[in-house]
RNA sequence: GUGGCCGUAGCUCAAUGGCAGAGCACUGGAUUGUGGCUCCAGCGGUUGGGGGUUCAAAUCCCCUCGGUCACCCCA
């Protein structure tokens, strides 16, 4: 029989009480603030229809899904993120009454290369604001965020914001729809990291139509080296056109027409001005008022509608108003963020401690993800989710590890086996009571029983005998205001029904959760 | 997905082709009903797994699994 240890799944991890403890702790930090705010935690599923997450992320993020076929045949994948469930119940079910302000919480999965603050599975905490538009709304998720970083006690952040409507906008003028303007939308951030080359280069092989050479006709010949047959059998058609039924248009007007009838949005100057106009959009960043400053030089040069970038300022203005320290606040028009449905304001939060994987928290706004999803109506929204596991990191960085909590209040040991049922019912009286009481089912002597109680720091131990006073025990404070540090005379029995307002005057808490005071640091 | 480094006791690490070890932790004892310190003793390993070279492998080689760092991408 085989008996080799089975191995964890990899990119997956074990956490024992103290990491556990760790990531419950964020997590609930994070819930109390959005909580706080108004926001109503609401749960879905960890398994989803593969079809809402490939509709919404688009075909390319297929590789990093958990997807397999269940035994009914239905493609069902491990959800990678909560948006799009969230979404997605919102349409089955809509809230009475908009805007939707919920939280949710929960592990998400991926199939990516493991690393350090990467994972195959991960906890992601986040919010959703279903049916609000506008730069007040996006201000108040980013100061969100921000204000549960605060309560974590993370301070090595910064908050970058961008707005991936102001390209939009650029590429809708420029005719650019369906896949191409996919690409262009999504080549933000690689325009900038290798250079809009690369950006071109990807785009020719992804779409050679792209850069088509311009319609020449010469001597009444047409000659269209345009990709695709159909241009071709196209151009002989128009060719074999006699002037007269042109009326005033010319040959080549016509041709031109037909060309950009048949091939939609196949006009190479179009997105060589949106390839240059990316590549300049990729250099505004910085500090909020010059980038703001730089952003307008740059639509209004290319005589665009300054509107996107007057939101984003009223976005940033609005966060001081929320108590966000501006010097924490930079803007990057380049930022575009890597899921493909936002529309408008995006914003990441990196950590300086987290090395490769820094990012803490992204987010944006989605205003036509529930449309997408089959929504029959349009409904604007914006949130952002944080991984858990890098906020637990970033947390120990700034403000170093939480402090171990001790198994429970009390450990109470029986004094010899004889004593062990007059133990029980003194746990069952300290719990009652909603004291956190542990019992010691070792069997070890008491003097091995005490100290292992020091060395777990249970702030209290309690030794039970039937040769005590009937309901009484015999307390000992190892931590707190009581606690001596040397062996001490035997303590007195005192009423188990008293021993709560006797941690009240030791100033030790009740529930599980106290800290050892001598052992923080 | 590409490349580099690493993998030895529960944890942190030694052992540079020649007996697999230390500290911490854990268990018991030193006062048979009360402290973390100290002292004594004990427990603890297919050296990630598999194959190869060698008289001899934790050590060298190959494969594989896992971790990690830099790319890529993302929380």
């Amino acid at each position: 029989m085989e008996r080799r240890p089975i191995e964890r799944v990899r990119g997956t991890q074990d956490l024992g009480t103290r990491g556990a403890d760790a990531l419950d702790a964020v997590r609930a930090t994070c819930e109390r603030r959005f909580a706080a705010h108004g926001f109503r935690r609401v749960d879905v599923p960890v398994l989803e229809a593969a079809e809402l997450h490939l509709r919404k992320s688009g075909l390319e993020i297929i590789s990093k899904l958990y997807a397999f076929h269940d035994l009914g045949g239905r493609r069902i994948c491990l959800r990678p993120e909560l948006t799009a469930s969230i979404v997605r119940a919102a349409i089955a079910a809509p809230a009475p009454r908009l805007p939707d302000k919920v939280f949710a919480s929960g592990p998400v999965f991926r199939y990516e290369r493991p690393s350090r603050g990467r994972f195959r599975q991960f906890f992601q905490t986040g919010v959703e604001v279903l049916g609000a538009e506008g730069p007040l709304a996006d201000a108040e998720v980013i100061a969100l965020a921000g204000a549960a970083l605060d309560d974590l006690g993370i301070t090595g952040h910064v908050v970058t914001i961008g707005n991936v409507g102001i390209l939009s906008d650029v590429i809708g003028r420029l005719g650019l729809t369906g896949r191409r303007r996919a690409i262009l939308l999504e080549s933000l951030e690689e325009a900038r990291r290798h250079g809009i080359d690369a950006v071109r280069r990807r785009l020719a092989t992804l779409d050679p139509d792209a850069f088509a050479p311009p319609l020449s006709v010469t001597d009444g010949t047409p000659s269209l080296p345009v990709a695709g047959g159909d241009a071709e059998a196209m151009a002989r058609l128009v060719a074999g056109t006699s002037p007269g039924d042109l009326g005033r248009r010319t040959l080549e007007d016509v041709t031109a027409r037909l060309v950009a009838r048949m091939q939609g949005d196949q006009s190479h100057g179009s997105v060589d001005r949106a390839l240059a106009f990316i590549a300049e959009l990729g250099e505004v960043r910085g500090n909020p008022d010059a980038a703001l400053v730089a952003g307008r030089a740059l639509l209004e040069a290319h005589g665009l509608d300054t509107g996107p970038l007057a939101e984003l300022e009223k976005t940033v203005d609005l966060l001081e108003a929320f108590g966000l320290d501006r010097a924490r606040v930079r803007i990057d028009l380049g930022l575009s963020r890597g899921l493909q449905y936002y529309t408008g304001m995006v914003f990441e939060i990196e950590h300086e401690s987290l090395g490769t994987e820094r990012q803490l928290c992204g987010g944006g706004r989605y205003d036509d993800l529930v449309r997408v999803l089959g929504g029959r109506q349009p409904v604007p929204a914006t949130g952002f989710s944080f991984g858990i596991e890098r906020l637990v990191m970033a947390r120990d960085a700034d403000a170093g590890p939480l402090p171990e909590i001790a198994p429970a209040t009390i450990l109470v040991v029986p004094a010899t086996a004889a004593d062990v049922p007059v133990a029980i019912a003194c746990a069952a009286v300290l719990r009652r009571d909603g004291i956190a009481t542990a019992l010691d089912t070792s069997g070890r002597a008491v003097r091995a029983a005490v100290t292992h109680a020091a060395r777990a720091n249970f702030p209290v131990v309690v030794v039970t005998s039937g040769d005590d006073p009937p309901g009484s025990c015999r307390p000992r404070a190892l931590a707190g205001d009581g606690a001596t540090g040397s062996p001490p005379p035997a303590p007195v029995p005192v009423p188990a029904a008293n021993i709560g307002a006797w941690l009240d005057s030791l100033g030790i808490p009740r529930g599980r959760g106290g800290h050892h005071p001598e052992r923080e640091s």
